[in-house]
DNA sequence: ACGGCATTTTGTAGCGCTACAATTTTTGCA
DNA sequence: TGCAAAAATTGTAGCGCTACAAAATGCCGT
């Protein structure tokens, strides 16, 4: 059993114990290399014999900085935001900065909650990742750079965010390209979708060729399901499917399989994030990569720049997703 | 653009503006029915037009505890520790306990780094749903469950997880139940696979049956087709797969259509998990699940008790999995 | 060896909140 | 109506740390 009873050490043991002043041994903390060598060995041995750890809350309060940044996500099952938070991990891991993530899911407006909690650890800065329902951040002000949508973006946060419009007609264009002139789309619901519809929509129309869209409720693979069914049912000339997103492309892989025709021989498919599932051997799915570690390394350049000046002009910036040639899409036979 | 200038409302202002005391205030805001309805909407109201979010470093700082729960997972992308989490919640958030998450992705020992993390920020207890590589919690001690994992438990903490031996012998026995006679098994290389291939032995030999297992590197779709491959190679009359996983199970079903065969009619497939993957209406895939929100909540309430008496006895816990039945396995032909 | 300067170290005063005992107000009942 | 008990409210003293100015020390040339 652990000297469970013990109080936790404080600074002021550590200082004690090496025989230094307090502020030597915070200055220790923020800086080693600004004290004497003796010194820093004592300290250094100090905190170890101790098990000392320093106080976040307490630091917190005295410096009012956490160097920290708050990440909201809406779900953890979106797989996306490891991507973004990797991005933004890799500039500001180095400079000693976390990242504080929390996710919505639960219910309504949980992401206000979300937010509201991060904000209550003092945050220095806060990435928003999930489309608000109604707008937030009353009050309190933080440097907030929104990822991921473009909707309801508060005043003076920064956006930076994937260029759905240019995925969807990256998706078209390449399935033009293979010859395909019966390109079937499943379409979202959400924010995203809407915009990779009007890629999708705006490549077809410029080529010439029908544009066909099957509309759902969701975003799931039961929604891809449910559209790629009523595509092929209405449309039985259809050679290819670009489905608004992995999961949904998975749906029409049901659909296809259903009616006894084959993918790519049959139908080519391709979808949208480059998810886990596309990359999968045995899906092997043509997909749009929509690059958000470079949105999180982005954001995160951004938030460091807003936290020394505030005032900077907010930005919009959109990043180029990329075509990922898989097994799935292949030119019409 | 919000009044960034204006000083974040501390509880005094709420205190003036309410006309009350300090103390008041902070007694509203632990226990909002104990004081009388007039200051309570005097307090509300303040709180209210301040745009005031009580400081959790202060509190932290002032009372010595936080009311949240540290849960160090090893990776977001490994999503069971979703359910974990969800299980966790249900008990916690109506107690006003908040669960922090780590992950220790990064690299070679983060878990460490994850869990110091998250001592730092003063968690009022320690979720530990990963697998450590060295002793940690040197020093500070604080109630602790081992979730998911059986070796190195920190003296002290309790351990509730899976029962990874009988997933695998209900894997086995489901097989068997079906008049598969030659069944392999695809095993990952971590701990819980290890109580998998055991059940899944222990049963067979039970029933007297041949014992074929692809041994792997790692968990992975690759290292599961890789085994796959062998397995079939050198085992053709193999009827039935259990895999130590979901996403091995896909490799295997990558090694299967590739040698022309199909599910269930050639081969049945069982994976492990119940994951997303298997819920897919495309793969529907037939798999064990571990209850990982079961093993959330046990670990939620067990952390409480200790929170209460330090002094409670280390508990071990399994919890039982069970078997979901889909579309991959079906009776031998 | 000694001023003058740069470097290292220290004391003091909070940061925003809660605990707890002390005080004031309300309530119940003889 | 008066008084004890209960309920509501308040004052005071930190929690563990950092900022900042002040003090101590070290180092240089002459």
């Amino acid at each position: 059993m652990k000297n469970a009873q013990t109080r936790r050490p404080t600074l002021y043991d550590v200082a004690t114990q090496a025989g230094v002043s307090p502020s030597l041994v915070s200055l220790f903390l923020k800086d080693p290399g600004r004290i004497s060598e003796k010194r820093r060995e004592a300290v250094q041995k100090a905190i170890h014999d101790l098990g000392y750890r320093p106080s976040r809350a307490a630091t917190t309060l005295a410096s009012n900085r956490t160097k920290s940044i708050g990440l909201v996500i809406d779900d953890y099952r979106n797989l996306w935001f490891v991507d973004l938070l990797r991005g933004m991990e890799s500039v500001l891991s180095d400079l000693g900065y976390h990242v504080m993530l929390a996710d919505s899911r639960p219910g309504a407006n949980r992401i206000k909650e979300a937010t509201d909690g991060l904000l209550a650890m003092h945050v220095d800065a806060l990435v928003l990742a999930a489309e608000p329902s109604e707008p937030m951040l009353a009050g309190t002000w933080v440097p907030t750079v929104v990822a991921g949508w473009r909707k309801g973006v508060p005043t003076g946060a920064d956006l930076i965010t994937n260029d759905d419009d240019r995925g969807g007609s990256m998706a078209a264009d390449h399935l033009l390209g293979l010859g395909h002139s019966r390109i079937g789309h499943l379409s979202g619901s959400d924010g995203a979708s809407a915009h990779r519809r009007a890629g999708y929509q705006s490549a077809l129309e410029a080529a010439g060729v029908e544009v066909v869209i099957g509309e759902t409720e969701g975003t799931s693979e039961e929604d891809g399901y449910g559209a790629a069914c009523w595509l092929l049912d209405h449309h039985p000339g259809t050679t290819a499917i670009f489905a608004a997103n992995d999961t949904m492309a998975l749906g029409a892989f049901a659909a296809i399989k259903a009616r006894g025709l084959s993918v790519p021989n049959d139908i080519s498919v391709i979808g949208y994030d480059n998810s886990p599932l596309a990359k999968s051997r045995f899906l092997d799915l043509t997909s749009i990569d929509n690059r958000s570690d470079v949105v999180g390394v982005d954001a995160a350049r951004r938030l460091l720049a807003r936290i020394d000046d505030p005032a900077l002009e907010p930005e919009r910036k959109l990043i180029e997703p990329r075509l990922v040639l898989r097994g799935t899409t292949s030119a019409v036979h």
